[in-house]
DNA sequence: GATTGATAGTACGAAAGTGGACTATTTTTA
DNA sequence: TAAAAATAGTCCACTTTCGTACTATCAATC
């Protein structure tokens, strides 16, 4: 069937939200399932904090398909992974379904926001407001439409 | 640890997004599982799409919990289940903590576009995170937001 | 130099989710 | 009225993920 938090190339293995995030992660330098775990939470604010029984299996699973590839350091038992060329090949695959994830979020959003019920009547007509005069932007226009909406961004984000 | 796609309300047990979903989704009537298959795969234009190994246990165990309870119908081996008051008071209690599900949510979104090579300064990024700005402002706010947005859409009107 | 806290990982049972094969009934269509 | 399609499930083996307990090392500090 089709998950909303498993992740598939046109063709080839489906990964979890986890296994790419930790492909992306590691083009940036090699780092140890420690690391990640540190990263991960660190950047979500606590939000997700994947377990070790659950990143430590997937790293050897991944070593294991030749994705990463684990290199000992003198000291300590530890590992730091890097993204094999393979691994780069095989985010890439995935990131031509981007169009597809990117949906695969907004319907995500749209049922958390169904489910947990979403703003006011009025804030809602502003939203949608501003939505249809965006959309109808004739072309030549987008950098003046993105100052205002960042504006508009900090200023909301002023509120407190 | 804190999952991403698991929701927790203050004290009790954690529910997955399809738990959530079923609960949410039975107030408008009551429905088969089958229903809630169709409905789900067609309200997401079929990027999400549990399988039937997964809907029919989680009714059952939901059931065993009595928050939802199911009832044979005439003819057919089809039962139609309706939340319970004890439901709607579980997903209650889940709703209270929806800023910090929508937090999730927030974050989900930033990895996806982070790992997909979204860029932050698109118009698409900016709408998306003004909505989620918006939904996330705290009670008492409105006035504010509303001004901001006003100003949003004014200024919008002003390029030509 | 002993203690503590952060780092780094192993091991494992339990729970959840998945796809697929299978059955049976009802409705539609040819 | 026979065949096909949609409906409505059951069952099961498999994989993934989870949480917890356990071990061990290194750095700081007291």
């Amino acid at each position: 069937m089709a998950s909303l938090f498993r992740f598939s190339p046109h063709e080839g293995k489906e990964r979890s939200f986890l296994a790419l995030y930790i492909l992306h992660a590691l083009q940036e330098r090699p780092k140890s399932g420690y690391d990640l775990l540190k990263e991960i939470a660190e950047k979500t604010g606590g939000i997700w904090a994947p377990s070790k029984g659950t990143i430590y299996p997937l790293l050897k699973q991944l070593e294991k398909e030749e994705l990463i590839k684990g290199a000992a350091t003198e000291k300590r038992a530890k590992t730091l992974f890097a993204v094999t060329q393979n691994g780069l090949t095989t985010l890439a695959t995935i990131r031509e379904m981007g169009r597809e994830h990117h949906r695969k979020m907004i319907q995500y959003k749209n049922l958390i926001l169904a489910i947990m019920g979403g703003s006011e009547h009025s804030v809602k007509g502003l939203l949608f407001d501003i939505r249809a005069i965006v959309d109808e932007m004739p072309p030549g226009t987008e950098k003046q439409v993105i100052a205002v909406l960042e504006q508009c961004r900090k200023d909301l984000h002023r509120i407190t």
